[in-house]
DNA sequence: CCTCTAGGTATAACGTGTTCTAATTTTCTT
DNA sequence: AAGAAAATTAGAACACGTTATACCTAGAGG
C-alpha cells in the first residue's frame, strides 16, 4: 500500500472507465439473468473498452496464479493488458478492485458451470458437500490465484464494499442453490450464510498455511453437518 | 506493500528482538497457564528490552486506535515509540507482525478480565451470546483499531502464521470456555469454531462497512442459534 | 580496566502502489 | 468535416513498507 489520500473516492463501482462519479455500480452483472438476449443487458463503453477491460482481467489472473498477491503488480498488469498504467487505474482504482473484480469473473464462471450440471445428491446437506468439494478443488488446482484473490478480498476496505459485495452476494447464492434448487427459506439462507464464513475463515487459514486442505475439507464438512442435520 | 523477497523469513516469531532464527515462539503466552508464577515463564530478554516492546506495542496501538491500518505507519510507530526503524523491525519483522502481535496483546486482557469476572448465563447459548456480546461492543468501541487489527490478521501471510495463529487459539479458547467452563467436547469445539468463523467474516463486512454492528449482533446470534438450540 | 559483540541509532536507498501532468488519439456532436 | 469532449498514453513524481550501511554503546567476560 502506499498513498491513501483516496479516502474520500465515492466508493465508485468499476465498470467502464470513470463512472460518473456518483453511487456505485457492481463491475459484475447484479444479479444473473439469462445470458445475452433482453436489450435491458448490455456490459456498458464501447467494445474497445470491455476489450481493454477483459485483457486487463486476464493478465490480472494470470500473474496472480503464476506468482499469487506480490506478483500481481500494476505496472506489470498494464503491461501485460497492453493499457497504460493511468487507464489501468480508471478501469480499476486499486489494486483491491482489480483482484476484487477477477475473483468476481471467477465466481460468475464457476456459477454458471455449476448451472448447466446439476447438483448430485439426495439431502441438502450432500448436495452441499458436493458443491463445496467442487469449490474446495478449484482452490486447490490453483493456489496462487487463491492466494492472491483471498487477501485482496480480506484486506479489502471500504472503497471496494461494492466490489466485495457482489463477491459475497454470488457465493451466498451458490450456497443457498446448494441446498435445492428454488426460493430459499430464511433459515436457509442464514445456514447458507454460516457455511460462507466458515469457507472463508478456513480460506484464509489455508493462505497462511496454518491449515491443509484436508483441515479445510475436514471443517466445511464438519460445520455443515451442525448446521443441516 | 513493497519489496516481498521476504519469502524466506523462516517463520521467526516476534518475540524479544533477533530470535536465533529458528523455529518460532508465538508472541504471546502460548497457552494460558497462571498468571505470573512458575519460574518457568518469564518473557525474554532484558528489562529495558522488555520496555521496548511496550512501547512499540503502546505506540501501535494508539495510532490505530486514532486512524485505523493507514495510520500505523513504521516510521511513525518507531517515532512514538522512541526507538530507531531498524530496531522496530528488529522486534517485529513487518507491520503486520506487529499489528497481529498488538492484537494478540489486547485479546490477551481481554480473556484476562472475562476469567476474573463470572459469564452471565444458564445455558451454553445464553453465555456466548454474553460473550459474544462483550466482543462486539469492545469492537464498536473503538473501530479504527478494530480496522487495524483485523485487516492486518486477514491479510497476513504464512511468513505470520505464528502470531496468527496464537491469536486463532485466543479467540478458540474464549469461545469454547463461554459455552461452560472445563474441558469442551470435540463438537463444542468445532461449534466454537464456526461461530469464530462467523465472527471473523462479520468483522470484515463491518470492517467494509457493509454490514452495521446491528447486522453483526444479529448474525452471530443468528448462528449461535443454529449451532446450540 | 579493556575489549569484543549483540543490540541500537541515524539515515540513505529501493520497490511498488498511487497520483499527476502534458501530450496525443479517439469518439461524439453538430 | 471541424471542433469539443473524453480516453488513452508515456512518464515523472510521491508515499510508505522494507532493506541496507555505517557508526555507536552498553555490558559480559577476561
Amino acid at each position: 500500500m502506499a498513498p491513501r489520500t483516496r479516502s474520500t473516492t465515492v466508493t465508485r463501482g468499476g465498470q467502464g472507465p470513470a463512472g460518473s462519479g456518483v453511487s456505485s455500480g457492481s463491475t459484475v452483472a447484479p444479479q444473473g439473468r439469462g445470458r445475452e438476449g433482453a436489450a435491458a443487458e448490455a456490459e456498458p463503453g464501447s467494445a474497445a473498452q470491455r476489450e481493454r477491460r477483459k485483457r486487463i482481467l486476464d493478465a490480472t489472473l494470470a500473474l496472480a496464479s503464476k506468482g499469487g498477491y506480490d506478483a500481481v503488480q500494476m505496472r506489470t498488469v498494464a503491461e501485460r493488458a497492453d493499457v497504460a498504467l493511468g487507464t489501468l487505474y480508471r478501469y480499476f482504482p486499486s489494486k483491491i478492485h482489480l483482484l476484487v473484480s477477477g475473483l468476481a469473473r471467477e465466481f460468475e464462471r464457476t456459477i454458471d458451470k455449476l448451472d448447466r450440471s446439476p447438483i448430485r445428491g439426495d439431502t441438502p446437506y450432500e448436495r452441499m458437500l458436493y458443491v463445496l468439494g467442487i469449490v474446495t478443488r478449484a482452490m486447490q488446482r490453483d493456489p496462487l490465484l487463491t492466494e492472491a484473490m483471498t487477501r485482496a478480498f480480506m484486506f479489502a476496505d471500504p472503497s471496494a464494499a461494492a466490489e466485495v459485495n457482489a463477491v459475497a452476494r454470488l457465493m451466498e447464492q451458490m450456497l443457498t442453490k446448494a441446498m435445492h434448487d428454488g426460493e430459499p427459506t430464511s433459515d436457509e439462507i442464514a445456514i447458507a450464510r454460516v457455511i460462507g464464513d466458515v469457507w472463508l475463515s478456513n480460506l484464509v487459514a489455508w493462505v497462511t498455511r496454518r491449515a491443509s486442505a484436508n483441515d479445510v475439507a475436514n471443517h466445511l464438512e464438519l460445520a455443515a453437518r451442525l448446521l443441516l442435520r
